[in-house]
DNA sequence: TTTAATTGGTACTATAATAGTACCAATTAG
DNA sequence: CTAATTGGTACTATTATAGTACCAATTAAA
């Protein structure tokens, strides 16, 4: 399904939550009641959000989390990033690609466009944007209808 | 890393073989050795192929796969949903949302929009693309650098 | 009509990735 | 000094994926 994992589902409703109260600093705590999420899971995503400069933390009491930029400069492909790694569809698109297909891939170097052509999408899409409630006129959900085999052999 | 699953990979691989040398069918066993992957292997991902439509398969003896259609009608979009299933990057974008967090998550309906996105960006790849060299002309890969905790916490 | 080649369907197992949890050190406000 | 809070790391459980095996169905050709 090129799934993201749920953690990065997790980081990008923490980062709208906070993006939607940018005036005080938010404890693990209080984000953990906010969003409904377990408070072991919440402190995870954050240090990983945190730890990549998309929030800014302060320690001890009274501290805790903010948005370190704007919600209009920050994008899902940056928050992906910063939860899962960098955007990368294939091994081989990485820095150090271990795939022993390599001397007989004539495919390889397309990966690049391929990658680009979604990390592109992804960040052009903005924080900002998931504040607001869906613009009409956006087209309706694109994928091929039962697409998978129905019968467990590759999952769906 | 917002990965794709290896079998996927393998797919377009096969796709584009097959691509290359649209005049004749090809066995499972052909593609095997040509392609250098495990035969089981190349056998599951072509009955997902074939399955979705992709490929015309034709039983016993001199049988075989080939393409269903022109490599430039054919986008990496569905060589994707052909094996991996519908795109749905987030649980709650499929038909079936299990997702408890529902009725406190506002930026669900955001996620269509992005799903959009990146089912258009990979829509617009055909499959007659891979075949050609990497175009000149096209920017680098492109992704932030060092994104990811290094310590083992979030897996890279 | 028999045999060999081939795909179709399904089930199973091993491996790897992810999610989730727990713990303690470091820092800071009161 | 104490309570609140993040930082760092290690560990375990769960799930998803990859990989393998098997036999039925089909077809061409000997």
């Amino acid at each position: 399904m090129l799934r993201m994992g749920k953690l990065t589902d997790y980081g990008i409703v923490l980062m709208s939550y906070l993006a939607s109260r940018t005036y005080q600093q938010h404890s693990a705590h209080t984000l953990s009641d906010a969003v409904n999420m377990p408070l072991p899971t919440v402190r995870k995503v954050l240090k990983a959000l945190s730890h990549n400069g998309l929030l800014i933390s302060e320690r001890g009491a009274q501290g805790g989390y903010n948005l370190s930029r704007s919600p209009n400069k920050i994008s899902i492909a940056e928050i992906i990033t910063a939860i899962e790694g960098p955007i990368a569809l294939t091994e081989c698109v990485g820095e150090e690609s271990h795939c022993e297909l390599e001397p007989y891939c004539d495919v390889q170097t397309n990966w690049t466009r391929i990658n680009n052509a979604v990390f592109h999408a992804l960040d052009e899409v903005k924080l900002s944007d998931m504040l607001v409630p869906q613009a009409s006129g956006v087209s309706p959900i694109h994928f091929y209808p039962e697409a998978t085999l129905q019968n467990g052999e590759l999952h769906a």
